[in-house]
DNA sequence: TGGCGCACCGGCCACAGTGGACCGTCCACA
DNA sequence: TGTGGACGGTCCACTGTGGCCGGTGCGCCA
């Protein structure tokens, strides 16, 4: 039994799958793909991918222009990514700063709290807007159900979200 | 402009406005009052509260029964807090394990991901009924909208992930 | 009333995750 | 032709996570 791969390295293994790319393409993508429910940092990709290569799970290219290294898939690599992938989801984080500060919002000026909320408000009627152009894209281009699923999740939290900041918040 | 404290930092200050207490009660209370949207480990907690004495922020006091050490909030522990409360809340984080898999749900076996979701299901479903249960026996001690705003973060989170479950998720 | 289990209380470590600073490279376009 | 900005990678300090360790005293039951 090898040891097990974790979730952010197994992402970046997912990803491999498409073929190889540098370290580069791969927080981007990342970012674009999977940012909206796995936060990857560019410091943590290099860490990762160095620690794979050492497992043998992937393997490195020679350096091309501007350093460029790919990385490729190995066999062993998307064993490992298929055993993390039947593997059971744990950990969940959720962590917002605007409910922490609304845990205390005894000492917190009323005129701020305003402010904070109509930001917050702001932003969160941005992203959903975003996400139901991507949405009605995605559905032109002819996607199915099992593409859209996670956006889907995106639509429904952004929506309860705005729900909350509307009905409930408001009211304070 | 004294350096300001991390979100982290601020909520022990913040729990602190109640009195001394222990780094252990500390743990604890903030485990049950923030737990659902700010996640604190027991290491964190001894970690910042070194750190907090060290600027000053917070006094320790003699070692009690069972090495028990209380701190106490100082003023400029005080100032600090109400600094980082009216400051802008950034920095929200989403993480869902099931999600980042359902994103390479090409490569997972049907039965499988039926079984991720059916306890992912369960799981918030529970969730879900005791923040009802904390919500009706609230409303019964005559807590108010200001009491209640973090918790119906938590209902409508939890209910918008059901009907995610139930009604995008399930037609895979 | 003695002892014993469990909750209390803290320390420590390794590893994961974050954000920013820094550096060189080369491509497009003005 | 030269330069701004995208490409590509490294490093660091700090924050966050989880587990392991070890001592202590309170409460309860024999």
């Amino acid at each position: 039994m090898p040891e097990p791969v974790n979730a952010t390295a197994a992402a970046l293994l997912g990803l491999l799958r498409d073929g190889p790319a540098s370290g580069y393409d791969l927080y981007q993508r990342a970012a674009s793909e999977l940012g909206d429910f796995w936060t990857v940092t560019r410091s943590q990709v290099y860490r990762e991918l160095t620690a794979l290569a050492e497992r043998g799970l992937v393997t490195t290219g020679e350096a091309g222009a501007r350093a460029r290294r790919d990385v490729a898939l190995t066999d062993e690599g998307a064993r490992a990514f298929a055993d993390w992938l039947a593997s059971d989801p744990v950990g969940e984080v959720v962590r917002i700063p605007l409910l922490l500060r609304l845990a205390f919002a005894d000492a917190l000026p009323e005129a701020r709290l305003r402010d904070m909320v109509a930001a917050a408000r702001a932003a969160h009627a941005a992203r959903l807007v975003e996400y139901e152009e991507v949405e009605r894209a995605a559905q032109e281009a002819g996607a199915g159900d099992r593409d859209l699923v996670t956006l889907r999740f995106g639509l429904r939290y952004e929506r309860a979200v705005l729900a909350w900041l509307d009905e409930d918040v408001r009211r304070l």
